[in-house]
DNA sequence: GATGCTATTGCAACGCATTGCAATTGATAC
DNA sequence: GTATCAATTGCAATGCGTTGCAATAGCATC
């Protein structure tokens, strides 16, 4: 999606910088900053509507993991009048540009997060509860063993394992 | 499709372990055959009921993966009264007695599939939407992995890895 | 066979997410 | 500023799965 290409809009909106994050993030390259987006959406022939600026208002003020549903109620509290529908379809578009990445809980409920991160997956006890985040370095046995036995290229961003943590497992072994 | 135990083709999701054939198989104790289920089911105070035989009827003539819609459907075939919350219901206690096991696919549907079969994960293509089954030996270097650094223990069962394959990855690096 | 306890069922309502379609509206060209 | 095109929204309906609760019916006991 052309990171740090072409310099689309000149126009005031990307003076709404409100957020200012420390640029430079070396993680990701190409989501610095997300005053860029309506040009980014325009340049794909998409648009910049007051819907989508809602919901980026309420990711901005995100961190860490979030359903759907919470999004949804978000976006409520800004505007009773949010449609749950356009929410979805909107997190959809954002995936697409790279801005959000969901995966699919150990309950199956969707779970977002935005980026820029680390991409990781998820790990969760199915006694306690907890979940911890996996990152690529973890994951890499998994990672080589299948790029090598079969050519798969895993999605780290939608691994979710289940099992017992170190406290639940029973002390066999 | 009869539990005939024919060889399936060698494609995506090949073939799991019928249920008539090799009783005593060492892998699962106690799940040598369905007979017995009534029996176990009163041992642990619960009933056998119309409704339980009818969704074990269809468990025997299931291979490899059912989402739970699926389970539903068939059930209504037999008969057209079947209450969807009911079959949920039993397949939980199915659960719990390992007669099946379920995870959530990677669009957030639930997959069922019957034992006894060797504990699985599931592969999904994004691109194409193929899915194969990963067995213990596979996902070894994850396992361990998680183990060894957490004390974590993978329910293999639950895992659902998605990616592309070797078709659909590009052909890059 | 009758009784009593309670697991289970049926039903209705709910929650999360998706989809189809007509109406709206953002972005561009004139 | 106005016209034009199609992306997007709102809405209603749908699908899958869960939950609460009153009524039913296994199953053990007498």
């Amino acid at each position: 999606m052309a990171p740090g290409g072409e310099p689309v809009s000149p126009g005031p909106l990307a003076a709404r910088a409100s957020v200012a994050r420390r640029t430079g993030d070396p993680l990701v390259a190409g989501v610095s900053s997300w005053a860029d987006l309506p040009a980014r959406l325009r340049a794909s022939g998409l648009r910049w509507t007051p819907q989508r600026r809602m919901l980026l208002e309420v990711l901005e003020g995100t961190t860490g993991h979030v359903t759907g549903a919470e999004l949804v109620e978000r976006c409520r509290e800004l505007d009773p009048a949010t449609i749950p529908s356009t929410v979805y379809r909107t997190l959809d578009v954002l995936e697409d540009l790279g801005i959000v990445s969901h995966a699919h809980r150990v309950d199956g409920r969707e779970e977002f997060h935005v980026l820029p991160a680390a991409e990781h997956g998820h790990l969760y006890c199915t006694g306690c509860h907890a979940a911890w985040e996996v990152d690529a370095a973890e994951a890499q046995p998994l990672l080589d063993a299948l790029e090598r036995s079969r050519g798969f290229r895993v999605q780290l961003s939608h691994l979710s394992i289940s099992g017992l943590c170190g406290d639940c497992a029973p002390a066999t072994t």
